[in-house]
DNA sequence: AAGCATGATGGAATCGTTTCCATGGAGAAG
DNA sequence: CTTCTCCATGGAAACGATTCCATCATGCTT
């Protein structure tokens, strides 16, 4: 329980003034006989420069923030695997914010975050582009990843919009993403969606399935759009269904779309938690997969594989994810760092089948 | 990009000292026609006060810190989710390390806590008792979960030590397992490993099975000695196997087991990361389960439930688990607490049939 | 009415670091 | 030999909060 030498203990120590005991730790100029003498010193008394002190002058907090909606989803476990792994070698500390898919909570982290001068966040966003502005604002270097915020408020009474959309969609032409931190200007991190969601349908087309569902999650509207698009106009709406984050709704929202419509012979879910949901519910219902109904994943997980038949899934790279958004992240010294595009893969295992 | 109010200047903009802003701000007694002023101040001025300034002063930083072996393995992230959950009321960060099992990337992990003056932690142990001795000599609140650090290195050239262990053995009792924080002195919050083995041996016994054996990863020996235990001597050591820690060496250790031992019938599993591993090597090696060999698992995760047939698990409450133990880390105000123990559940599924 | 207690208030020290600036000495160039 | 330059060095000022302590006004007691 003995306290921490100080810098200035160690200046004592070596005669020397806290200036040039600074200089030598930090890499300064400085004589090679001073620099010796010091660099014994520290080592003998076991200094370590707080970082306490460091942070107040410097006026920032080392370290990066990390703000993923729920740790239990696998996926997002994987993704904060990768921003550890960048942030452990650079010795910077990484704290961490669960929101659980709650604008409101992911707010009042970024809020906490600000006060303790964390200038470096990589988040997975659920709230929209509003709820991120004050970070932004307040000098924050952000870097989303796997997803982007939703555009402002978008009010589903907003007629324009909704004819824009329409007529996109008539076109066969997917509804402009959110333009990758326009409104914003905030760089990113995400998966090909638009080309792993394609490939999916393609895939679930070829082997005869007529009546694709998507479930998703929140966070999921990219994907959801990629999924419109890839299955062309006229969109059964009634088979893009969401659910609202928590496994419970997952369950729900799955089983509501199998029980409302037992004539759709496959479904894309967005993310493990929903690909999990849907087995279970198919389960419950006793359809059989591949056999009555066929099931493409997003996200390859571990448990993928365990499952009976293993699922087939869209991998996309969650560790990678994470450790590039670290890194845009860190390396950004103010500068603008360009958005990334990590690819996905079709993963074809067991849980699809040709429609019967 | 506007830079932040400081104390200062809400004090200057009130026209009161900084310490009556710092004492109505602090809940210090102030006369009501101040407070009231101040505190419309910094209301206006968006007034955050900085805990750089604050921590150098307290000459500690708030927050815990948290360390795991690995997040992606399921229940490390329930327990992540836990340690959130309380620390996030009261506003308290989260420095998350992930130490991969390693415990010289945990020491590093612990010295840069230290360095940032992150005096709470919250850790499941990967080094032994001589890893944890410099953090608790710092003065840092320690609060284990999941497990205890191993016991002083117990070198394999210490006869003593191994003469002691398998007198123990063969008297039918555990080796005592590392009395808590004896050496260190560090509270904990674990599952009662011994009642949860025990009955999961004695359940499979009473499906007649004979030969089980025990799949363990790095931190699992209390629950290997449980098994012991349960099992009774002669305890048949080939039947007792460790990983150590990624999924390759589970898997590695799960093949090895069923292909040097076909003779057994029942395995446990003691961590979901080893009963993937074996539900993996058993299907790839033609086992069925549960009809040539039946599989228990320590910790019931979402996917268990996924496998099919479904697992059959060892619950421990990972969430409560990170969740105590957040708590008597923040509570601990310099007292000592006490040790807590949470009670698992045997929950049958469908992963074990009767022996054949 | 004078002295005293009480409570609000602001100045200043403090925490441990980095960094600006002034100083001083040594070597080089004239 | 003088002057100029360069570099090592240390003192001191930040950084933004908390907190001790002195000051001052007010109201009460005697």
């Amino acid at each position: 329980m003995e306290k921490r030498a100080t810098i200035k203990d160690v200046a004592e120590a070596a005669g020397v003034g806290v200036a040039t005991v600074s200089r030598v730790l930090s890499g300064g100029s400085a004589s090679p006989r001073t620099r010796e003498r010091v660099l014994a010193v520290a080592a003998q008394l076991d200094y370590r420069p707080s970082a306490l002190g460091r942070n107040l002058r410097q006026r920032r907090t080392g370290g990066i923030g990390l703000l993923v909606p729920d740790l239990t989803d696998t996926f997002h476990a994987q993704l904060a695997e990768g921003v550890l792994a960048c942030a452990r070698p650079a010795g910077e500390p990484v704290v961490l914010g669960s929101t659980g898919g709650d604008p409101e909570q992911e707010s009042e982290l970024i809020g906490m975050l600000l006060e303790q001068s964390v200038d470096r966040l990589v988040a997975v966003p659920s709230g929209d582009e509003e709820t991120w502005a004050p970070a932004i604002r307040a000098g924050m270097t952000v870097v989303f990843a796997d997803r982007l915020p939703a555009g402002p408020p978008a009010a589903d009474d907003d007629p324009a919009a909704a004819a824009v959309d329409d007529l996109l969609l008539l076109d066969g032409l997917a509804p402009a993403p959110p333009p990758p931190g326009r409104a914003l200007d905030v760089p990113s991190v995400v998966a090909d969606d638009r080309a792993g969601i394609r490939t999916a349908v393609r895939y679930l087309r070829g082997l005869g399935h007529k009546r694709i569902a998507f479930l998703g999650g929140p966070g999921h509207d990219r994907r959801a759009a990629a999924f419109r698009e890839a299955v062309g106009a006229p969109v059964d709406e009634e088979l893009v269904v969401f659910g609202t984050g928590s496994r419970d709704s997952a369950y729900a929202a799955a089983s509501g779309l199998f029980q409302s419509r037992p004539d759709l012979s496959a479904v894309v879910a967005g993310g493990n938690v929903l690909g999990e949901a849907a087995v279970l519910a198919a389960r419950e219902l006793d359809l059989r997969v591949p056999r009555d109904v066929s099931l493409v994943m997003y996200d390859d997980v571990p448990w993928a594989e365990l499952c009976s038949p293993p699922l087939t899934v869209i991998a996309q790279p969650g560790r990678d994810m994470g450790y590039r958004a670290a890194e845009l992240v860190l390396r950004s010294g103010g500068r603008r760092q360009r958005s990334v595009v990590l690819p996905t893969e079709l993963i074809i295992r067991g849980s699809c089948g040709p429609h019967r």
